[in-house]
DNA sequence: AACCAATCTGCTAATGATTTTCAATATAGA
DNA sequence: TCTATATTGAAAATCATTAGCAGATTGGTT
């Protein structure tokens, strides 16, 4: 809904940087503010080639870079082989399936603080990661 | 200290699972147990070949997987290159350096138990991520 | 609208991490 | 000791990600 919104502070992060907006940018972009299930480079790629079916895999690593860069992405901590990626940039904790390693996001917020230093660590943020067996993955256990 | 106890854990686990104990499997073991920092594959093959100067990185890349199956080690979430290993399979939480990516076990426990079922998904368990900037990083900020 | 400098893109090659292949070797049990 | 089987080291293969480069786009300027 104010995905509109969120587009237009990406062209205005784009202009305050001297960056140019392509439509390849666009592109990705709106693809992961669409995507709940915090996709994969080769997820958004295969999303975005619908839409460009030129676009290359290199343009898609390069623009997630980017929109990381500008603050308006952040990958998401996993085990699994490649990086995966969020458009939600509030903190939030992740609800992940360790049969197939779906992510979602947890709808609830925690109503904890850390303490701002631990062991000598300058504490920054935190996030729960709970782990689980999915509702796709139960079903196939018949 | 207990070393000697999970060592011998490890050597039932192999016999149980017709496995060999060879010196490489002990070895990787061993690096894991004593390391509190989390290693890569790359730090736990350059500890063990002090040990055994002809160790080759496949067969540490191979015993790590050895260890997750048979339970006694754990990957860690993490976004960096490469996968991090954890000798220590108890819930705990991580600490982990935004700059460096130095990740430590966090010393307390958060008394929260999350809900068994939480969006559809069956819940396992919890693993807290806490971000900040290590001494390390700290005192190289002058 | 045509022009231009700088940024981007697509393609391909290079890298880095991890896995596989396979012949030679070590382990465990008889 | 002998033997079947699992494991190892070395090299090649694979997978994810990055870098290099020539040609295309973009966003101002005339
Ligand atoms: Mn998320
Ligand atoms: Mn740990
Ligand atoms: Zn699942
Ligand atoms: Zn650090």
């Amino acid at each position: 809904m104010d995905r509109k919104k969120k587009l237009g502070q990406f062209i205005e992060a784009c202009r305050h940087s001297g960056l140019k907006i392509t439509p390849q940018r666009v592109a990705v972009y709106e693809v992961l503010l669409t995507r709940e299930d915090h996709p994969t480079v080769e997820d958004i790629y295969n999303e975005v080639k619908k839409k460009y079916p030129f676009v290359s895999l290199a343009t898609v690593y390069r623009t997630v870079e980017t929109l990381e860069e500008l603050g308006l992405i952040r990958k998401v901590a996993y085990w699994g082989s490649s990086v995966r990626y969020d458009a939600n940039t509030s903190d939030h904790h992740h609800l992940i399936c360790v049969q197939c390693g779906a992510i979602r996001d947890v709808e609830f917020c925690l109503d904890w603080t850390p303490p701002t230093n631990i062991q000598g660590y300058r504490v920054h943020k935190y996030s729960l990661h709970i782990y689980g067996v999915c509702p796709v993955c139960q079903a196939k256990e018949n």
